[in-house]
DNA sequence: GATGAATGAGTATTCATTCAT
DNA sequence: TATGAATGAATACTCATTCAT
């Protein structure tokens, strides 16, 4: 409950999400987190029960304040400009993937860090992060949609996917193509702008 | 090299890609790859000089085909439809990704892996194939550009980009969705439509 | 299945009653086990699921051949001579509490491993080899009372708790005290004459 | 040294008692010890040097009431009857082993154990307390058999031994039965009032 | 005196890999 | 070629002990 505790606990889920990135889950030990923390091993247990617990902790922690912005989305309806907006809700669905791929990446294929992961979300009905944007998304559009300012024969579910894919794509193989060496991203931006013009009226 | 060898060789590579799929790369053991394959440990070793480079056969060798189909995409210009031949590509995408995609998620943040995996890959430049489709891609609606078959008003690498976001956002996140226990998938084939009546004309 | 895995088998089970005996319970780990064992740590768990199935299965082993033979005791009635017997069945409980008496004095505070030793005893009931000879030696003095071989007047329960009694008392001071570094024991052969004399007439 | 700090330390060796009868030796741990003390785990180590050190404390002072009571014994010849002060230590007997029989169990396969707890113990030559209660029984009894109150024609060193067993081995029994989760006692009076007929003349 | 945070050596167990048969 | 036994380094986690406050 101290300050020197709290500030432990903070340099150990920076070290947690650092590692995981470097060196991906397979190879994210206690004794690499430790290290990296510049704390001992036995301190993680001090202020997590488990390594699952220090990631489920990571994971909640770093990316609950970006889902609930993109939760509030729909309110910006009728406020700025649709491709203000949904700009902007772009680069928050990239902020949360920067913080948490690789625990995303890890739990797509491991149900057991999946369940510990998802479990307490801070999301409704235990949900994951990356999923969250979707529904907000179609809200705004259909809310959009009412206002005018979103072509009205449009699919806002099929939409939303669409222009979810985007960044959720760009993130994922850009950080593939990263860790393979490769230095050529994909042009994200572009592929917004070519999607937008089916999405905002003219 | 005799046929023998050549079938275990196949029941190994089976079942890496299948407990792969099941476990994911952290929880894929070899003691379990043996079992699937129903061979002992030691077999494995007769085959493949380590872990690593099972699952570099397994990546290799399973996603060849679907790529080589890939690449060969731009030919079909002219023939068939637009929308008929996108169907195609994206199902072949859907493919690949189906195979490795839990050794792509553990490649992409997992430098030394990846290295191990794309390395002596069939693709130019060393690639890995999930950005692979991007270019042929592209190509191809340059052609069918040129053809009137596309229309004239869009930049093919955006709308490459947007076509490619939206199989592999799908299964990526159908994929989380269902390891982490949900059941309501997403709906691609109705986004894509979304994005194709930006691309074929009409 | 081998007969060089039965071989390391009973080595572990010969280790592990070893160092028990020599290190106790608290200090008994899988290294110094593998170690007096001559083998790897890893081995261990090709044979036993867990230490704790380990001890089990030295403690079951170990003790069989002696309770059976205890429990046999009853069909004595009537042969050779009640003393005679009687010292016969006090060796027998010398020996199994040699065998397993570190064991014994471990699961007499640790509930777990009372479960875990206990469990899949070959013993009717699930029960422990240490109160085992009770039953059987109550059911001997019995059957001798109708003979006339042992005293009507006394009540065989009673007797025979003081006859199991020292030999168990004895064993376990020895060891106590042989373990503390005193040489002095006790003489259990002299308690028993004493105790035998209030148990056969004249 | 002031009274607060004395009420610690008693807390102290009142928690490490318990915990070790409820966990065993093996399982008693500092963080348990200093939970069931109502105090932080570092303030054991202001009052005792280190967990065995604890342990000797509570040993010793734990038992050397009811020993010096017991080494009282011969005192008590002529005064009440036989069989009441008999009685009378028995129920020492047991008062001692419920309060340190997970001590003697570890301490009776482990020599270092042995050595901490039995070193700078009040009792002669460092002795253990186990084996304390016999040679004042045995000069009990020769001093009631030379009041005539003891049969004249019996060896007071077997029967010392042959009394003393039964509580032993009757608690010890009770102990590990209740650990293993039996709840059927064994019936200590009655195998004592067997052996008293063969001591008190009549 | 007391605390709670930190430590690091040690624990049972796993697992990719080797090797005798 | 295939096996299964053996290996030992590595892993997550525990715990007696230390130390700054």
């Amino acid at each position: 409950m101290g300050v020197r505790s709290d500030i432990t606990r903070q340099q150990l889920l920076d070290a947690a999400v650092t590692v995981l990135s470097e060196r991906g889950y397979a190879r994210t030990t206690t004794k690499e987190i430790a290290r990296a923390a510049g704390v001992s091993e036995g301190t993680i247990y001090r202020h997590f029960t488990s390594k699952q617990e220090l990631f489920r902790a990571a994971f909640t922690e770093r990316s609950v304040a970006d889902v609930q912005a993109i939760t509030g989305l729909p309110d910006l309806a009728g406020t700025g400009t649709v491709r203000g907006n949904l700009l902007l809700l772009i680069r928050m669905i990239e902020d949360v993937e920067a913080n948490v791929a690789p625990l995303h990446a890890a739990a797509s294929s491991d149900a057991e860090l999946a369940a510990a992961l998802f479990s307490e979300s801070p999301l409704a009905d235990g949900g994951n992060p990356i999923m969250t944007p979707l529904e907000p998304l179609a809200r705004y559009l259909a809310a959009e949609q009412a206002l005018g300012r979103v072509r009205g024969d449009i699919d806002v579910a099929h939409a939303a996917f669409a222009l979810f894919a985007i960044p959720f794509a760009g993130v994922t193989t850009n950080r593939l193509a990263r860790t393979a060496g490769k230095r050529n991203g994909v042009d994200m931006a572009g592929a917004l702008e070519f999607v937008l013009r089916s999405v905002v009226p003219e």
